[in-house]
DNA sequence: TGTTAGCACTCATTCTTTTGGAGTGCTAAC
DNA sequence: GTTAGCACTCCAAAAGAATGAGTGCTAACA
């Protein structure tokens, strides 16, 4: 089996562009029009059955033209593809508004992606649980009820209301909540396990029983959020893409998004895995959710400091315009970081 | 024009049953046969052939059967259509866990109906404009940055970090606290204009500028809601229904669902519009949404006391199963009632 | 030895034609 | 008023025919 050869790059580079822009099988004809190679049809023919041995490109049937196999796309996103300059990238700033509340920034990201890439896209929230809590408090509502409010480092707050047994003193609200800041500010959400609370209860003793629930309560408010958050947008955007919008694939496709659970493992299995850019691309089978076999998903991390980290994703159809959609994403992550952080 | 006798009503309600069954033109044979009426084709022709003058049915085409008309509809939707008994309605639970975030409920309940119904569902959150507050509280994060959180009757949580241009004392946030609790409580959130914040700044000018962008975030809070939040589920569910799916119908279908944004006009037309039963049926152009001209739409609003309301919506094709939907909303406005009023 | 022209062949797509059948409207008889 | 009978309409599915893009292979050429 012979080896790739220059010519046979920019042959296949030439095919999978193509491809990428019409979505239709290339024909030699195409091809030998297409370069500047100035070879015949014939020739290029020759080398596209290489390229076909190889298992870069398939025939969908005998006597279409070709398209890229997944090995094909492979090839193209780690080597052939253009990288184009941060500069060039900076430019076309995705001019995302400036809002305060996290929930609301996101949902404009994934929103202004999805607009713009004409793909569907997905953004987690900066994980909460490896975030360090920064400050507890509970507060009476009223006889029998206290609000909790947990914050974090990376500005997140959960809250949640608890139902008292029997009453509670003013006095035993204001220790409960100097031990708790004193116990647990500083400390990563993750890191807070079962032994950790029974120690806490333990230390809480004096207070009485009432004390124990609280710190149940406190607990689930901190744990809660073991899932993390996922927003997402554009999953319509796939009926624009022939190939995906078969009604029972688009179906299934677009139930993914809504219900967010799969989300997670894909968001999951990005994280776990440390690039050194931090850009990912799988092309079909190699993303972990089986109603993508069809399609390439393009995810990027994005880092706030101190290990509070989400993802960004995007879905689209394997022929999607990788060079674009890494380079939105490298644009989006920097942002990202700007805005957060301050 | 003749008026519609027994039996042409028997006829008509007989041909909407069918067709809803099975969403196919509906012929003179299947009607005789189908009821018990015992009357032969050519009789239920000429009954059909003055159905179709009246304007209760149309015909796709010549030689094809008869298909209800809106007006078909409405008239089955008011007058033909069975009502079920309540006991028999109690009996199928719709089996919600019990959960105490009512995020996680309202979700859980649009997942549920959804699946049960397989229509698209739609729920929007207690509306919280209507809602009193009934606790404010400032809290301390660090020198620069506060965190409020608001508690309305309903038992929702909003909250938000404010962020200070210079420090203020304890002593300030303890009284600043007092006079918002003491001039807040009790009064529905709508009902906090720009005319009393204003006198609040006034009433807390004492305590230097700061307070007022303090006051001017916490007004931000209360206030931000303005927009319903919605959940929704199951809008894959219209791929059921082929005279929906359609690719661009669908696309813009899941669109609507996936935006949200005009659900929110349905479900504040549906607020408005106070019925005794407050159960209402949107047949086609009915509903205040373009992209579900060929749908039907059946919405309930649920109330939890106090003029603390929201909706419940679902969405599916003008041959939906309106006694069964119908029915379910009514179970489900019930068990939501004494879900959160406890 | 690599490149090219030429040609027969394949096969999806598109358009047309055919056929079958469900359903109607009308008429005449009961 | 109801029904049987019949001619007619028209959709939908099946079958057939035409088109054309694209291939593989062979033989000739530089």
């Amino acid at each position: 089996m012979e080896q790739l050869d220059g010519r046979k790059k920019k042959i296949l580079k030439a095919i999978i562009q193509t491809y990428l822009e019409t979505g239709e099988p290339v024909g030699s004809r195409t091809i030998s029009k297409f370069t500047d190679l100035n070879l015949s049809s014939a020739t290029i023919r020759n080398e596209m059955s290489d390229l076909e041995d190889m298992g870069y490109i398939h025939q969908p049937h005998t006597s279409a033209g070709r398209i890229p196999s997944d090995k094909g796309y492979r090839l193209y996103v780690d080597a052939l593809m253009a990288e184009k300059d941060e500069e060039i990238a900076e430019i076309k700033d995705l001019m995302i508004e400036k809002t305060d509340k996290m929930e609301k920034v996101l949902k404009q990201v994934v929103r202004t992606l999805a607009q713009n890439t004409n793909y569907a896209t997905l953004i987690s929230a900066p994980s909460f649980s490896s975030d360090r809590l920064k400050f507890i408090q509970l507060s009476r509502l009223n006889n029998l009820q206290l609000v909790v409010v947990v914050v974090t480092e990376g500005n997140r707050i959960r809250n949640e209301i608890i139902d008292l047994e029997e009453q509670m003193s003013d006095d035993t609200i204001f220790k409960l909540n100097f031990l708790l800041n004193n116990s647990l500010n500083g400390i990563p959400a993750a890191e807070i396990n079962l032994g950790m609370i029974a120690q806490l209860k333990e230390q809480a003793g004096e207070y009485g029983e009432v004390v124990s629930s609280v710190l149940d309560a406190v607990a689930n408010v901190i744990q809660v959020d073991e899932d993390l958050e996922i927003y997402t947008s554009g999953a319509t955007n796939i009926f624009k893409y022939p190939e995906l919008s078969d009604s029972s694939k688009a179906s299934e496709f677009i139930s993914t998004f809504e219900e967010k659970q799969q989300l997670v493992d894909l968001v999951k299995e990005t994280m776990a895995d440390e690039e050194s850019t931090g850009i990912q691309v799988y092309i079909g089978d190699e993303a972990p959710i089986k109603t993508m076999k069809d399609c390439s998903v393009v995810t990027a991390t994005y880092e706030l400091g101190q290990g509070i980290r989400g993802t960004i994703g995007i879905v689209g159809p394997k022929r999607m315009d990788y060079e674009n959609v890494v380079d939105s994403l490298k644009v989006l992550r920097a942002q990202l970081d700007t805005m957060f952080r301050k």
